[in-house]
DNA sequence: ATTGAAAGGAAATTTTG
DNA sequence: CAAAATTTCCTTTCAAT
């Protein structure tokens, strides 16, 4: 699927809320609500906008901690990653994770309410995949977290 | 704001799905829509919902490449990290910026289109700050990567 | 091929019991 | 908290560019 420019400034708006009227949105593009939401529908199709989400807000979840495991593996068998994959899937604190290239060749990302809550998710994990050698850091401060994707 | 059982099962939806009617959510929770909708308000009101917005896949806008760069610094002045801060929040390549613990100061993560728009990132951005010591990772394969927290 | 206008239907919001 | 009344918005259709 080929975008235009009115495409991408529909989808710069919805990242930021996709909860605004077409008829808003198609003011702001100056395009009618009608042409906005065929645009919209074919993007969805296409894949191009994956969800409609909420997002909320950690703190208030009570999950004060955000917190990255720098992981490094000595067992590199495809057993290992299946079981490695799915672990970090079942464990809902895991927002990321990913295989890197480089020195380190795990990254996870984690929310958790505190030390404590991190190294419970700790012993949760490693009691399902052999890690080797673990680094946490833990985030002091979020500059800036955004889902909005450049355009 | 406290939450209940309830509030939390549907901040479950919306974190998946923030699309579905109201009567959908209700017959999930047992709960007329009208109880929904204003659990949904209040939440929203409490600031536990930050936003609704529309996620979008990052392959289609060809942007294929994810990258954390990990970032030590000799200075620690104050002003330094607003300058930082601000370029951060300048680059919207730039997801995430964080300040962490440990024998790491920074920690961002970016999406590009590539290793050449990686580099661009990178020389916009040392343009802009003064940094030592930084080292790239790229992500050979995402694992896992959501928005929804643990509820 | 893509748009805008208008009609129709569905869902959200307000009000009331 | 639920049910009905109201309003807003989404969706479809159709004509026009």
């Amino acid at each position: 699927m080929t975008l235009d420019e009115i495409d991408r400034r529909i989808l710069a708006i919805l990242q930021q809320d996709a909860g605004l009227p077409l008829e808003e949105i198609g003011s702001r593009v100056s395009l009618s609500r009608n042409a906005v939401w065929r645009r919209i529908r074919l993007m969805e199709e296409a894949g191009v906008i994956r969800a409609r989400v909420a997002l909320l807000d950690a703190e208030a979840l009570g999950l004060g901690l955000s917190v990255f495991l720098m992981i490094r593996t000595s067992d590199h068998r495809p057993d290992w990653l299946e079981r490695f994959a799915r672990a970090t899937r079942d464990l809902p604190e895991i927002l990321g994770a990913y295989r890197m290239t480089g020195d380190l060749d795990y990254l996870i990302h984690a929310r958790v309410a505190d030390v404590k809550a991190y190294d419970a998710l700790y012993q949760r994990l490693i009691r399902r995949v052999d890690l080797s050698d673990v680094s946490a850091s833990f985030v002091m401060e979020e500059l800036k977290d955004t889902t909005a994707l450049p355009l």
